[in-house]
DNA sequence: ATGAAAGCGCTAACAC
DNA sequence: GTGTTAGCGCTTTCAT
């Protein structure tokens, strides 16, 4: 019972080679009932078609590949269920790899799934560099995601000015006086995000302040900079504190506590990438809602709306003039929690279930 | 420049074809100098080597395929993660596919798995009861994550039983008088857990409490089970709470500091899992280390004997008596912090960067 | 619906 | 080291 082949699933089923292979394609060119003979006979030989075979022969795949740059939480994990359950919800597969924060592992990745004929391809660059296809395989349709620019090609990437928008006006609107605003200028998500704070700030009649530590994205380099700025004398002290990143504005607004301040009674505190590693201390963190999830999905659509405009040209007489270029900010919005909102509830944060809204 | 292959990058370099082919499968078997010559001309041309041909013609993969359960935090992301790097080191590649949940999608996953020619699958099935391969392609190394069991086959999974001691012998040691532990007994990880539990609590001296709330496991409903907890009255009410998840626990300890009580002064808690989710809190939460990179880890090093047995096999004469089978349990470790610890830095458990743990 | 046959791009085995 | 060749299992096309 080594090798199943197709040939011995015609035999079992009595039927012709040519026959078993249009249940597998062409189901509609089958007489039902023949149908189930041939699936009857697969079953009891447990077959499984040769991938690889089929595609040599010029079947395709209905499978995507997406590369991550990495697997941490947070964005590239909102990304991956997305587009799973999109590509799931169109009758594709999804196969997932992992750069792991190494160029060459991504460039080994791409030549990978630009190899096994998959029917088109995501990929979250490491960095915002041009990571192209090997010039021999340009035809499979591909998305990039998490990056913007110039250029031919489809897009997809969060629009992070506008998620620092929505914290500084939540900020402005909150009635704060003084809003410190801290991250890492060498860090592009944080200078986008600072960026469309900045935007704000210039319209807004508050004092901003914006402050760069140059130090990790850790809590614990939030903490730092809370302390500092929680030991200042009364007058110089912010009343609200946006960190660039949930990690660090976590770390912030437990250096308001431990300072003996309250949240957000005395400083009001909140974070902008929508990290759900932030949303589990006992005072939920203001942040905006990930849009990874929303980035997964559309990058997967317009997959396949290259892949249509393909057979159509296909159909129509191969001219196939232009490809389909896009490039497409998703918008996040704002979620309006304790550590910025007094009177929410103090628990709000915790009934919300992390691990269902991934799925 | 629409396909190239082999035979294009022969002529290029003006070489055969063998002698391409050579260069990416045996690159010992020729010189130095043209293997130079070749790989330019790969560049060149951009060539990828077509994956359906070169399996199909017999050549192997070096790419191992994981199977998750789904892709929310926590346990089946360090398996990702422990899985990966482990694979590189032995120069293989890995492919994730997500069952997000769904037992077809599950069956589907296995299926393109098998068919693909992979070199190996390693599963974390959905439920416990056996998936298995297509009868036809049962010569595929596997291994089962998270699962253990009688019967033939490798199966690696965390020590959950163990888990539980670790954590009560922490409390027991603790100088606590009465520990209460909940958490849901219709899950299996919780059972195993508790199982582990009431071992230690038998030899112990200190009063264990065992509480069923029957709620899903967010934090929300650990806060529930904590302030029931804490409306008792003083000489009921424990010293020292685990919560049999970590999202159970860290709503325990928002709940015992809701009721106004000093962590861990007054009430200590723990949880049990190794969620980074729960570590984030501004009192950090004492709890087991993931093991779960180990387990993915460990189950990539069984594929690779799988493999290795199986050549040592084909060399000497194809008897290949037994197939492999193993057992294993991952023992985890306790992680001690300022949720049960007194006097562990309030921020200690901030400087742990979870991003780059699980890379 | 069947049977026959042509490849898909590559690997491995062969003689050179 | 080179050049040649026989498949790998499948899809597709064609005549029947």
């Amino acid at each position: 019972m080594a090798k199943v082949t197709i040939q011995e699933v015609a035999r079992e089923a009595g039927v012709a080679l040519g026959t078993v292979s249009n249940v597998l394609n062409h189901p509609d060119r089958v007489r039902p009932e023949t149908i189930e003979r041939v699936r009857a006979a697969m079953d009891a030989l447990g077959y499984a078609p040769n991938q690889s075979a089929r595609l040599l022969a010029g079947g395709s795949s209905a499978v995507f590949g997406l590369i991550l740059p990495h697997m941490t939480h947070g964005f590239p994990l909102q990304e991956a269920s997305g587009a799973q359950s999109e590509a799931r919800r169109a009758g594709y597969d999804l196969i997932m790899l992992n750069s792991a924060g190494d160029p060459e592992i991504e460039r080994a990745n791409l030549r990978y799934l630009a190899g096994s004929q998959v029917a088109g391809i995501l990929i979250h660059p490491l960095c915002a560099q041009h990571v192209e296809l090997p010039a021999s395989r340009r035809a499979i349709p591909m998305v990039y995601q998490g990056v913007i620019g110039e250029g031919p090609g489809c897009r997809v990437a969060a629009d992070r000015e506008k998620q620092g928008a929505l914290v500084a006006e939540h900020a402005a609107r909150s009635g704060a006086h003084h809003i410190a605003v801290f991250g890492r200028s060498f860090a592009p998500a944080e200078v986008d995000r600072a960026r469309g704070i900045i935007h704000v700030a210039h319209d807004a009649t508050v004092q901003f302040e914006f402050i760069d530590e140059g130090a990790p994205d850790r809590s614990r380099d939030g903490f730092e900079v809370g302390s500092k700025l929680m030991r200042r004398p009364a007058c110089e002290r912010p009343d609200f504190i946006i960190g660039l990143t949930d990690a660090l504005a976590s770390g912030a607004l437990a250096a308001v506590r431990a300072a003996g301040l309250r949240v957000p009674g005395d400083v009001a505190v909140a974070g902008c990438d929508g990290n759900p590693l932030a949303w589990i201390g006992d005072i939920p963190l203001t942040t905006v809602v990930p849009s990874g999830y929303e980035v997964g999905r559309r990058g997967v659509q317009l997959l396949i709306e290259q892949i249509e405009l393909e057979k159509l040209a296909a159909f129509s007489g191969e001219p196939m003039d232009q490809d389909l270029s896009r490039q497409e900010l998703i918008r996040p919005f704002l979620l309006q929690r304790a550590s910025s909102v007094a009177g929410a509830s103090l628990v709000g944060g915790m009934d919300f279930d992390v691990g269902a809204y991934l799925v």
